[in-house]
RNA sequence: GGCCCCUUGGUCAAGCGGUUAAGACACCACCCUUUCACGGUGGUAUCAUGGGUUCGAGUCCCGUAGGGGUCACCA
């Protein structure tokens, strides 16, 4: 075999969906791994089904996660041109060739006629109406402009055979399959034809895609035999599911590829994770960056069943990649959430963004996990005990004043400082360090949990603005 | 309904005739700790079901149930 090329071949009918972008994903790392090419083929045969800026919306998806493809409408190739519906040509062409060697059909039926077949369930079965004219008489019907089509010849008899690389031997039995169409009235092919005429000239030697086409590849192969065309290797994905019954699907309202990275996630942990679904390594690594996928991948990881889409899990592999960021990294990313805080501006940036660094699995998560910092309103004194920490309301009355004196005549007013300063006075006072630094923090956050201690906090707000939630405690207190 | 395919904890999953049935997420507990988080340790929990085959079955075969896909001038 030459060159391993696999292909993505997405209809724009408005969005790139989970599903649809693991499917390019597998074509990608299946490629890199053999050191093969990826091609991207837009497939806009359904003009009724067109949607207008999805070709770019799958682009720039495909960009902006690194699933990028060597050949494609945008950036060229050899096999070009890779839009269908520029390759109209090729595909009335071919028909024709096919239609010689018996393996295709004219048919002129209406669509009337073709309602006279349905049976008991509704079921329409094409009866080979058309298989049976002369020459003569369909050359007559063309050239009198009777509308037409052109269909497959299925054999009435005879099993279809191949072998899927994931799902092992598939056998369908030709009468349980129909003479589909290949050219519809308007000229335009069928994804059955055109997928076929494409995977071959582009020279696709791997073909990927989803379950939905395992039981209709027979078909497929039946075109590749009559033309005489090496058949290509078989790779179907099971689904990706939105819980036990239905797929994932943007229909449903689930989110895609760019509603996470808008709720914040680490774009290479979706890949990550995706990557992840429906595909097992043989190590029990699972954060495997792009590069260490392609390294990794391999076919016999592939499962049968359908997987289910675990947010949870993602957003932990999302939080498994913020940690392991650089500060500067983080801070870029971290940046457009930390703005929609109402914090933001208020404090030192650096300073709220380390505080939030390990606590956030999504970027998202950052203004909730500051809004505390925001101002210091009325809460519940009861926040003053903790008995684990030997805390209570009556030793915040006491100690507040002391901490407060304390803390005016610091002058350096950083984290490190604040700290060495509280646990010498708590030292003094005879009483657990805990006890004090649960107190403080209490004191000039009214809440029971932050991001950040005590002494982070305080850093943060500066000595001015401690001292007056001190103070606004303390006045709490004594009501 | 016909045909094709699938079925290991709540979820992702390893396993390819002999294992105490990995690992991860989630959950729980404990440790660490300046609350939370991080980190560490441990724990709860799975072979859909009934028959075979075999000395031995999550692994092989058949049936049943459940689920998915497909049966378009959609891909």
């Amino acid at each position: 075999m030459g060159t391993v090329r696999t292909r993505f071949a997405p209809s724009p009918t408005g969005y790139l969906h989970i599903g649809g972008l693991r499917t390019a994903l597998y074509g990608y790392l299946f490629a890199k791994k053999n050191g093969g090419k990826f091609v991207l083929r837009i497939e806009d045969t359904d003009t009724a089904r067109y949607v207008e800026g999805s070709v770019q919306i799958i682009y720039d998806t495909m960009r902006d996660s690194g699933v990028m493809y060597d050949e494609g409408p945008d950036v060229g190739g050899n096999y070009g041109p890779y839009i269908q519906s520029e390759r109209k040509d090729i595909y009335t062409e071919y028909a024709k060739k096919l239609v010689e060697k018996g393996g295709a059909y004219y048919c002129f039926c209406t669509p009337e006629r073709i309602a006279t077949l349905k049976d008991e369930e509704g079921n329409v079965r094409y009866d080979k109406h058309c298989l049976h004219l002369s020459k003569e008489e369909i050359e007559e019907k063309i050239k009198s402009g009777v509308p037409y089509v052109i269909r497959q010849n299925i054999p009435e008899k005879g099993v279809g055979s191949y072998h899927d690389l994931v799902y092992g031997d598939i056998s369908v039995d030709y009468k349980d399959i129909e003479d589909g169409i290949l050219i519809k009235s308007d000229g335009m092919p069928t994804y059955n034809f055109a997928n076929v005429i494409d995977d071959h000239l582009m020279g696709i030697t791997h073909v990927i895609r989803g379950t939905e086409y395992l039981s209709s590849t027979p078909k497929y192969n039946l075109m590749y035999d009559a033309f005489g065309w090496e058949r290509p290797v078989y790779i179907h994905l099971p689904p990706i599911m939105k819980d036990a019954q239905h797929k994932l699907s943007k229909r449903n309202g689930d989110a895609s590829y760019e509603d996470f990275v808008k709720k914040g996630y680490v774009k290479e942990a979706i890949i990550n994770y995706i990557a992840l679904l429906g595909w097992s390594p043989k190590s029990n690594v699972e954060k495997m960056s792009l590069s260490d996928l392609i390294e990794n991948f391999s076919l016999e990881g592939i499962s049968k069943s359908p997987s289910i889409f675990d947010e949870t899990k993602m957003k932990w592999l999302s939080g498994e990649y913020i940690k392991e960021m650089d500060y500067d990294t983080f801070k870029s990313h971290a940046l457009p959430f930390l703005k929609q805080s109402e914090v933001f501006g208020k404090f030192d940036t650096d300073k709220l963004l380390n505080l939030v660094k390990t606590r956030v699995q999504i970027f998202s998560e950052i203004p909730e996990k500051l809004d505390y910092l925001k101002s210091l309103s009325e809460y519940d004194v009861n926040l003053f005990v903790n008995e684990k920490q030997k805390a209570s309301v009556s030793l915040a009355k006491e100690i507040l004043p002391k901490i407060s004196e304390k803390l005016s005549a610091l002058s350096d007013f950083t984290n490190s400082a604040l700290f060495e300063s509280l646990v010498s006075l708590s030292a003094d006072l005879g009483i657990k360090k805990q006890a004090l630094l649960w107190i403080t923090r209490i004191a000039i956050t009214g809440k029971e949990s932050t991001a950040g201690g005590a002494t982070e906090i305080a850093e943060i707000l500066g000595k001015e603005e401690t001292l007056e939630r001190i103070a606004f405690s303390l006045n709490l207190l004594n009501k």
